[in-house]
DNA sequence: AATGAATGAGTCTTCATTCAT
DNA sequence: CATGAATGAAGACTCATTCAT
């Protein structure tokens, strides 16, 4: 039953107060499918999977599903760009303070890397999609550009760069969704990639020095 | 079909001329499938796939790919070992002569690069499959160790290197299936991949001119 | 939406205002939503149609249209009243002047073809219906009845001339709603009708003459 | 187990023995569902029927019967035109040796009463359809232009006496397909038609002593 | 009264697998 | 061995209906 408030305040808002109520229902909805898709396709894998193994690990019913997404594909699409993006937020966010495009790529390495090692379910489910965000692509290809430019990256194609940072990242992360890895992996492998840059070893050693920033809003957060 | 000729022979032969048709026959029609697989899975991916595509892109009926693997799994087990170990038959070959680790590594990645570059249907099946065979993996990390050993090499984690190396040339790959490339893309790759392997420069330089030897086998075969 | 004043006003008013007000909107809603419907059923069909159909088209939510009827056949059957009582009110009213049977059935049947050709909609609605309704069915019965004891129908059978009549109606209906016809098109409906039913040519013709009666309410009102 | 008689047959006849083993198969199969389906119709109606009401019927599984028809539609469709047509080649046999398109029409209509009369359940289908197939619609119109050419039928529009036709015809069907009728139905029906054709009084009654010709293929055979 | 999110029974549709020919 | 019709379990998808707000 709507109280005498609502009353009032219905008349004179057209509607918008049941909608802002739908809106946030649907909205928990819509995370809370996220939430359970994020542990099913971690632990299950990305195929083969059926629309039941949603439902049952959310706790909806069919017709609810397909209210929100049209195929498991799609919902994986959703789950896959929404923890992606939900790191580069928090990336970017720490990057916008450097200007340097070698101090912005070494560090967001080093951030995405601590990232997967601190949070294998991250790691593991967005290691499974094969392709990064638009988001991820741009920034990678603008930083490499503007580090070869400044004269400290020396690499022969942008191209190559790029499948080197994107590639080697992603090895890792399959190594690291599998199991323990050696200490100082992470590392290892921020390493690895700056070398494969063609940054010097001085260089590198002294980005692997800097303390590397917080990141703000360390739980999930899907949206 | 059997011409009636050789239906008249057979009916006055014992069973071992029989048998050693009927061989042939099995292995020919095993080919002819494992061809068309190959098709199919480099044209529509790995997954979502059905009997049908297969029977269909082969030319057989349902029976017979029963006949010849149980599950589209199998078939595609057996199409992917088949074309991977062709090829590293072929690149062993070739490296077998070689010694120095810095330069069978150097040769292998040029090698693999060179194969993905000019054969568009076995880098797109190959970088579908996500796990390097095992054959691949145990060179590879020997070469490695020992390359690092010799000092040539000079990289913090074996992890990390192995990775480095595989992703980055399966990213490579995946870039290479999907279109085009700027020419030299096969070249900045195993430069970028040398030099984050901690190579001289002077030594990838080397690497790089060093002629590459001609493949034998070039046409398809599938055993 | 109510308007504030509305608000206002019924908050210090008796129970009966407020009915008043009430009723008035439910008509209104209901009317929407049969005009909404008629526009469906005209477009789409009879069958196969949702209720997603419906309340897309009437602007309503799924709660309302339950309120208002309690399934979609149900809502076919109200349009469907509506409609073909709508004009055999108006036909009646025309007829009732008229005391001889074939004057009847003759204007009657133009009529009922004039309204066909000029109400597009209409005629696609009504031709989607199977059965006529009783009024129809009735009125045409005794007419064919009377006029064949007037010895001015000649036929053998009166459920063949009323499977002529209907029959032929709803076929140039069909034909109507599909697209552009002939012009005289409908008079050549009646013509043919009336020369089945045994009319003389001569009494055809003078029929054809006689001035065709204004329908009134031209205009579309759903109750 | 084949036989050596048929294992000598197909080695010389490059499988076509299979093949026509297989087709007949199929033609049974596809025959089995149609006849059921008519059944299903007849009984039920045309619509509200789902694919449970046709397997159950013709004791089929669910996967054959997709192997012949995409969906209850196209089975409605293709039993529909078998019926009709199936009629109508039996028709079109009997007005061969009728040149006179008076002749042929009246017979026809005749004819097609007489099925309705005598085959209840072909009657019930095929009133269902509210469209005629491409045969019947193009011998009626043929033979509806001949005649008035002739000077024989005298109506205003083809279109218009096409459709009381077609539409007297199914206004009959339904009748007969609801209950039984008064005798001398299907006659009264022809006279009707053809008095509304302008055909003579006396040309009508010389027609309906005519001997109606036998039909050959009494028996339901559904193709 | 109006809203629209949620529900789940009812159907549709696919496809791996079998097996008689 | 090859064939392809038949099968039916598994899963996808729809949509009438309910009900808290």
């Amino acid at each position: 039953m709507e109280s005498a408030a609502d009353q009032a305040f219905t008349a004179t808002d057209g509607g918008s107060h049941r909608s802002r109520i739908g809106e946030a229902r649907r909205a928990r909805t819509r995370a809370r499918i996220l939430a359970a898709a994020v542990r099913v396709f971690t632990t299950k894998g990305r195929y083969g999977l059926v629309i039941e193994d949603f439902i049952e690990a959310a706790g909806i019913s069919r017709g609810t599903f397909y209210n929100y997404f049209p195929s498991v594909d799609a919902l994986f699409e959703a789950a896959s760009r929404s923890l992606e993006d939900d790191l580069m937020v928090s990336i970017e966010t720490e990057l916008a303070v450097l200007t340097d495009p070698v101090d912005r790529l070494a560090t967001g390495v080093r951030l995405w890397m601590k990232k997967a090692a601190t949070d294998r379910e991250w790691c593991a489910f967005v290691a499974q999609n094969d392709r990064r965000g638009e988001n991820v692509e741009q920034s990678v290809l603008r930083d490499l550009a503007d580090g070869r430019e400044a004269g400290a990256f020396r690499f022969a194609g942008i191209e190559a760069a790029r499948d080197l940072l994107v590639g080697t990242l992603r090895e890792a992360m399959v190594r690291l969704a599998r199991g323990p890895v050696a200490p100082g992996h992470a590392d290892d492998v921020a390493r690895i990639v700056l070398a494969g840059l063609g940054l010097e070893p001085r260089a590198i050693e002294m980005q692997m020095k800097r303390p590397l920033p917080p990141m703000r809003r360390p739980a999930r957060t899907i949206t």
